[in-house]
DNA sequence: AAAATAATTATCCGTATGTATAATAATTTT
DNA sequence: AAAATTATTATACATACGGATAATTATTTT
């Protein structure tokens, strides 16, 4: 045997202290992973501290309650894809057209395409409902991603010379997106995510078309 | 007082026996009230049956098991709205444009821009993934929605001499509905239904200016 | 090294859960 | 009208729940 165990091992792992704020990201991304996975009915204190490797009293240290958590977990989702979208659209390189055609490649890549991620969102969307602090979470997160996709499509609209209305097709194009994405995630065979990324880009198309200032 | 009440008379409201029928419907309902109005933590036997008015050990003589109906009410809630979305488009009067038009409208109304019906939208999101037999509704459900669509669509071109095609269309046009509903419904305060239907309308008179025969 | 601090676990509590079974009462059948 | 049937309720049960407290143990401070 390798080296020996202590006299008294009683089979437990060893107890290990974590700076609140590593303990704190475990235990979201526990929650999160159970969201995704199960559901909100399975995202039980025990449940999530289990997956989190920690005795269940520890939430509460933590986070006070169940609910809190849950929110945490909540905000930590919209603020990881806000950032995405934002090294895309504000951070990223080249026209505002190829940045928007960047955002429609990773909304149907792999790493969005998921059944897991959709869990997420899904039980995301049904706290936006019941928990007032996801709720205002949420609105702060949406405004702001309309906001990058109008601005991104203002750019555009100077770049190419077009006469747009840059806040009403933003909420188009992200209503777009989501309802796509939703729907084939909901049901992966109902068509592939190519065809979700050529509707986008057919709208893009469209809009540039219908916008093309009077000829000149 | 009113006609005497029987000398024995324990508080408690008679039985009322219904019809396999009618007592199905009303857990049915029951269910759905729920997960419209507090989610799928909410959704308890002890809950249900309650806002049935009927004693919980009852869910197993109808449903077998709790599962079981909340299948039944995911499967009622997509009928309806199939229901209605094919009395507009198949079952309605006027042309293709117009029948699509009052699609817009009614899903943009107060009966569907409601926190209650986004509710049980939600929580039949939810259990299409971790309910094999909503998954199967769902996949069923869609697949008819976009149908219906994808046929007005093939009645708008032969109507008005346009060259599209309504399968890829309807795919695109469904998504751009239910992101809209959704995200409305989510956050009510960040754009009017009136704005959501100019959205939907502005991208069917793109479509068809797009789908115009090279002049004629 | 000893003491203080705080993270972590173990445990308890009252309640709620889903399902199962036995008792009861309304309805139908005979 | 009596008997059979079955819808409905009442109750029991084992388990799981969220939260709270007390006991431990790792770390830091002195």
């Amino acid at each position: 045997m390798a080296k020996a165990e202590s006299l008294e091992d009683d089979g437990r792992p060893p107890r290990r202290r974590l700076d609140a704020k590593r303990r704190r990201a475990e235990l979201i991304r526990a929650t999160i992973e159970i969201l995704a996975e199960a559901g909100p009915r399975e995202a039980t204190v025990r449940a999530i501290c289990a997956r989190a490797g920690v005795s269940h009293g520890l939430l509460r240290h933590y986070f006070g309650s169940q609910g809190a958590l849950v929110a945490a977990a909540c905000h930590s989702l919209a603020s990881d894809y806000d950032t995405q979208m934002s090294e895309i659209l504000d951070q990223g390189r080249g026209s505002a057209r190829d940045r928007l055609r960047r955002l429609f490649g990773l909304l149907f890549s792999p790493q969005w395409i998921d059944d897991r991620t959709l869990g997420a969102w899904v039980s995301y969307w049904s706290l936006v409902r019941s928990n007032e602090e996801v709720a205002a979470i949420h609105r702060d997160f949406y405004a702001r991603q309309r906001l990058r996709i109008a601005g991104t499509l203002g750019r555009l609209a100077q770049e190419e010379g077009l006469s747009l209305d840059p806040k009403g097709e933003a909420l188009a194009i992200a209503a777009l997106m989501d309802g796509l994405w939703l729907e084939h995630c909901l049901d992966p065979s109902s068509f592939a995510p190519e065809e979700a990324i050529a509707r986008c880009e057919a709208w893009l198309d469209r809009l540039t078309a219908a916008a093309a200032p009077p000829d000149g």
